[in-house]
RNA sequence: GGGGAAAUUCCAGAGCGGUCAAAUGGGGCAGACUGUAAAUCUGUUGGCUAAGCCUUCGGAGGUUCGAAUCCUUCUUUCCCCA
């Protein structure tokens, strides 16, 4: 199957430039696409470009990732972002040195293979760009009225927008173009790839790159990945769900895919993992006949934990999951070692209380909210007690009085606090 | 530069000088039902030493027994005309 073929049925093309999969066919091609060194790790919104790369990489295909330093300090209109932050160049090389140790688990840039992937980034040609030089050898290339007529731009520019565009922004799909340019003279990269919303800023440098060399480019762009209740794929209330399991735990991460609806499951698989179309298809069957047992999500879950931690860890978060949402009891609790208590519970927020308070009891109130602040209020406790919504070692607590002392204590040191069915909150006694 | 309108709680958006911690919707949280889903239903959504008290309606003053509501002024935003 080819490299088109493959993502056409994964759902993962949302526009192609004819002759691309011609030019895919003919030789090893070069193909890149942009990230922004805006943190120094990735999120689960970066997965989708990532898989591409993968994909094209496997098709036996060179991949460039082009770190975005200097596009970074511009924003891209095309999503109606707010101004950006400007970045130094030493945060920018620090995330750029991160971004590749994640990427490095998915795509291969060490090996000898032809193939092996590469790291660009755009600072390094752009700041030695001189303003003169810009507006002569690239700004001469494309018209402005070429750029007006781009949706990104003309939506800002229409009557209906509130904001203005900064001369910046307008400047950006030229900014963009130039880097498709400098990787086609430089890395014969031939095709950039990105979301939907860069479709227009892509063609700017494909245009870019036919009336300043004659050349010819291609651009692939993947469709938004949506949600199937409309809210914004990759967010929950608590933020992003990050690649870095020190910003979120393999087990968030685990339980985010695990929640996916059945609609959305059913794509997500596609897209996100690497899984064969026999395979998916046998999995979403399966899961069709009885959606309750949420085979798909289960096994999206399972095998992107895998990929982007570790088998171990995703081992880790499925023990811990069907601990927290079996049928666990406290005698259940009671009975963990300390060990694997703790390796349970990674990722859990923990507070630290002192245990001498423990011995003489102390009311949960005060416990809760004074000494662990858990909860932001007392009345905020008061309420979830009253509305059934809190369990202390998967026990319901409806006694706002109550009293909390060290006969509590599961291993000795800890509390389970429960919010609700999922939020839990870990109390350590020092 | 001239004229007009507005600023309310997480957001949107009501709010006759007392009965306003402030309608309603959204969002959030929780409960029921379930599949740790969706939909639906219910409760809740400023703080506290809690039938009471305290701090909130852009900022600062003022009028009044009493102000989110009236006046002055400042700040900000939007609209129309130049």
């Amino acid at each position: 199957m080819s490299f088109v073929e493959e993502l056409t049925w994964r759902g993962m093309i949302h526009d192609i430039t004819p002759g691309t999969e011609e030019q895919l066919k003919k030789e090893m091609t070069t193909a890149y696409v942009g990230i922004d060194p805006t943190a120094d790790s990735m999120h689960i919104g970066h997965l989708v470009s990532i898989m591409m790369l993968k994909h094209f990489q496997v098709a036996g295909h060179r991949p460039i990732v082009l770190v975005g330093g200097a596009t970074a300090m511009i924003g891209d209109p095309s999503g109606k972002s707010e101004e950006r932050n400007l970045l130094d160049e030493a945060t920018i090389r620090h995330n750029q040195e991160k971004l590749k140790q994640q990427l490095a688990q998915f795509i291969d840039f060490d090996s000898d293979a032809p193939n092996a992937a590469l790291m660009r980034n755009n600072y390094d040609w752009m700041k030695q760009f001189s303003f003169l030089e810009f507006i002569r050898d690239i700004g001469k290339h494309i018209t402005v009225n070429y750029m007006m007529a781009k949706d990104s731009v003309k939506k800002r520019l229409s009557s209906e927008s509130k904001q203005g565009m900064s001369f910046t922004e307008f400047t950006y799909q030229l900014v963009q173009g130039t880097d498709f340019l400098e990787l086609y003279q430089n890395d014969q990269c031939k095709l950039q790839m990105g979301g939907s919303d860069q479709w227009g800023n892509i063609l700017t440098g494909t245009e870019l790159i036919r009336r300043k060399t004659g050349g010819e480019a291609f651009a692939i762009t993947c469709p938004l990945i949506t949600k199937a209740d409309g809210s914004k794929f990759g967010k929950t209330e608590s933020g992003n769900i990050w690649l870095d399991p020190e910003r979120t735990s393999p087990y968030h991460f685990y339980q985010f895919w695990l929640n996916t609806s059945d609609e959305d499951a059913e794509k997500y698989i596609k897209i996100f993992t690497l899984l064969d179309r026999p395979t998916i298809d046998a999995l979403v069957e399966e899961h069709r006949a009885d959606p309750g047992l949420r085979i798909l999500q289960k096994r999206l879950a399972a095998e992107l934990t895998t990929m982007v931690h570790s088998a171990e860890a995703c081992e880790m978060s499925i023990e811990a999951s069907s601990i927290l949402f079996g049928k666990a009891t406290k005698e259940n609790l009671a009975k963990l070692d300390e060990a694997t208590f703790l390796s349970v519970f990674e990722g859990v927020p923990v507070f630290s209380i002192a245990k001498e308070q423990l011995n003489a009891g102390i009311p949960v109130m005060e416990l809760l909210v004074d000494l662990a602040p858990v909860f932001k209020s007392k009345g905020e406790l008061r309420r979830l007690i009253q509305g059934n919504g809190l369990s202390l070692n998967k026990e319901k607590e409806t006694n706002s009085e109550a009293l909390i002392d060290s006969s509590y204590l599961i291993a000795r040191r800890y509390i389970l606090v429960q919010q609700g069915k999922k939020q839990y909150y870990l109390l350590q006694a020092e």
